[in-house]
DNA sequence: GGCTTTCTGGTACATTTGTACCAAAAGGAG
DNA sequence: CTCCTTTTGGTACAAATGTACCAGAAAGCC
């Protein structure tokens, strides 16, 4: 029931490896056999780690999603060049990660299992605008600005340099700045 | 090379299909058979009138995406009652074309050919907000928060009445109401 | 040492897939 | 009607897939 080291390995190189192939070819090309050639394992360890390609496809998807989510949860957004340089890197070098992590989002819609996991995500992004909850308006108005930001950085690459991010993100802060109750 | 009435009919029959099985199974479940089955007539069809399943897939992800963009592109934003029931119908009775619309915003990621029709997206919504270009830094705010909204409604299914979704609306407006240059 | 659990890697198989093919039916034009 | 294009629907097939199976190697524990 337990795993040896090397077995917690292989199974880890295993979720890396659906991140890479979905970041690569799309969902659809997310196999059993893709997994396990992109991983350098045989056939036989995809199915033994994991009860289902489900399994295998859910348990990486998570894996990003939560890495994403204390990332951004623990991120001060005061700094709106330190902000624009992480989502700059998550877009690029973390791509991978971040498909994942929206790619849940979009199997959340039929699959409540998944919901908690993208609830998740959005009460991190709130939560890193503003970690004290002194203004909840505000707030949610900047966190789905921000989360169409992101979906629009990952879908159209635009903005595509850390500069043009943190122009983008002093629009919203300097666009959502007035209004009284 | 030109089709008659009934090829037209059934051209069209099997790209609604597609909405439907995207909706109702997701985007692995698209195949000549299942579109082929849900819309009624046999396999040899759906190879008949499309090259490629790929060509049969992107056409009715293109077609559901223009009737959007000129669904949103006519609308006048000013009344934000009209316009949550529009994004209710929206994101109720017309769900298989906004998942569509979204998968192809998906795609585009990965290939070129789609760019120009995610643009389109982006830019209707836009148009719809500010159809007179006035204030461009709110509008661009406004549009990126907009469309955080309608993923988070397609996807966490929240808010999920007409009254909600006003009341989302009306907070975007409010909260980006006032910063001079 | 032994022994039980974990792991390995290879193979096998039924199912589903995209797509090609084709003989015949239907439709329109002269 | 006759001819020619479009359409039909059925069938076939190679390729890829999820998953089961198993003989044996390796590793951990007494």
């Amino acid at each position: 029931m337990s795993l040896t080291p090397k077995g917690e390995a292989r199974r880890a190189a295993l979720l890396d490896a659906v991140l890479r192939v979905l970041e690569r070819e799309g969902p659809g090309a997310v196999t059993h056999r893709s997994v396990a050639r992109e991983a350098g394992v045989p056939l036989a360890a995809a199915t033994y780690y994991f009860d289902d390609l489900d399994d295998l496809y859910l348990s990486a998807l998570r894996r990003a999603t939560e890495e994403q989510v204390t990332l951004f949860a623990g991120t001060d957004m005061a700094d709106l060049r330190s902000v624009a340089h992480l989502i700059h890197r998550w877009a690029t070098e973390n791509r991978g990660a971040a498909l994942a992590q929206y790619e849940l989002m979009f199997l959340a819609m039929r699959r409540d299992a998944l919901r908690a996991d993208a609830e998740a995500w959005y009460g991190a992004l709130e939560h890193a605008i503003d970690p004290h909850g002194k203004n909840p308006r505000q707030t949610r108005v900047r966190a789905l600005a921000l989360d169409g930001l992101l979906l629009r950085i990952l879908w159209l690459g635009e903005p595509s340099t850390v500069d043009e991010t943190e122009k983008a993100l002093r629009e919203i802060v300097e666009e959502t700045r007035a209004a009284a109750t």
